[in-house]
DNA sequence: TCAAAAGTGTTATGATTACACCCATGA
DNA sequence: TCATGGGTGTAATCATAACACTTTTGA
């Protein structure tokens, strides 16, 4: 396959802010350059198993929420030859990225969304094209806490939508709205080593939210 | 390009029901198997053109409503090499297509969303791809307009809506939601030789909606 | 006792739903 | 005059938004 490449955004969340993961180009005509983590399909695999194979590469993490965008298309898009790029974008847990920074982090940096460089190639397009993509998902499914610990406060989810919709919500409306999809399990124990009331924490049970959409329920926030 | 192709899901609507286009394979290995209309890409077009030159060989018609799905990539879903192809699905306007039918057509039949058969390759994985999109977007984007005529009634539109997506609605609540967006334009003209009291006719007007959009509006239904 | 965040309560407004009903027209 | 769809009205219910308020905790 050598006409077909994948690329892929690869978010997270930490302190409050949402970044992606880009690569320094070392060598080749974009050198020096930033881009997104990507990478040539081998001839017998799945696309998708493609995706999954480059961000071990590049996170050292495996069973990563990862979909697929769209593929890239323009005939310029690669100075080199005729190349199209499957676009996927993932979403981690920093904290899980942190212990097992994969063996290329070295070229790796985080990079807030409000502030990225030019990017090789349409990376850009397809860096836009991502965060317009989760834009939409996190409001039409369950897919923001694949970015957040394990166990989270409400508080926390309600700063996650925040950051990635772009502006402020009420605290006391996100609560319930949240709650009363049911989706969340409260579990038996609370925030730890905090400077005020200690929160509950959370975990999303993803078995409650299946029997839920089997029964005609649809996430919508 | 060798190993990529483009497939398009071509829906189109009439008498109240929703169709797509499908071809009958006149030789190769799917001889006989019917299949969506798809193609080759070339070496200096956007995937997005290829989209569009395969729609007007196949149906005479230019300036039409086309999205890209997204990359299908299974490694052996063509059995004589390794092919990725782009799916896209189109929504045409059957009264156009009537009178221009293009030069492929005597290959090409309209089929009815739930009588579809067994097609080739992994054709009916696209195709309910495609179903399930144009689900999810004519609720979140005024696309339904492209399968009708110009010219249409709320009630045809309603029941646009219905076959799609699969359940029945309220006529008047169906209406006051639609004019309360504001997004159609009544025409001075009225229904005619109908065995009733005529409607009156509107227009989806594209100018209004992209006002409002850059106002902030977005279309849900 | 104060700051900071946790968490509850209340009210106004608007959207959604369900359904009854009248209108216009050709057969 | 009847069937068929066109079109309006209304009341109950539910979701959302805005914001005032109480609670808990460590420093």
């Amino acid at each position: 396959m050598r006409d077909i490449t994948i690329d892929c955004t690869v978010f997270g969340f930490d302190n409050g802010s949402l970044e992606v993961l880009l690569v320094e180009h070392a060598d080749g005509i974009t050198k020096g350059e930033w881009a997104l983590p990507g990478g040539w399909i081998t001839e017998k695999e799945h696309i998708d198993d493609a995706a999954k194979r480059l961000l071990y590469n590049i996170t050292g993490l495996d069973n990563i929420y990862l979909e697929q965008l769209k593929a890239f298309g323009a005939p310029d898009r690669y100075p080199l030859a005729r190349v199209i790029t499957v676009g996927y974008y993932a979403l981690i847990k920093r904290a899980d990225y942190n212990i097992t920074a994969g063996f290329n982090a070295s070229d790796a940096k985080w990079h807030r969304i409000d502030n990225i460089p030019k990017l090789a190639f349409d990376h850009n397009d397809i860096l836009n094209f991502s965060i317009k993509q989760l834009r939409k998902n996190v409001r039409q499914a369950p897919i923001g806490f694949s970015l957040l610990p394990k166990k989270f406060t409400l508080l926390e989810l309600m700063h996650l939508y925040e950051e990635i919709l772009g502006y402020e919500m009420d605290k006391p409306n996100f609560r319930r709205k949240f709650l009363k999809m049911g989706l969340l399990k409260p579990l038996p124990e609370k925030q730890e080593n905090v400077s005020h009331r200690a929160a509950q924490l959370y975990e999303f049970d993803m078995k409650i939210y299946e029997k839920l959409t089997d029964k005609g329920f649809s996430f919508e926030f």
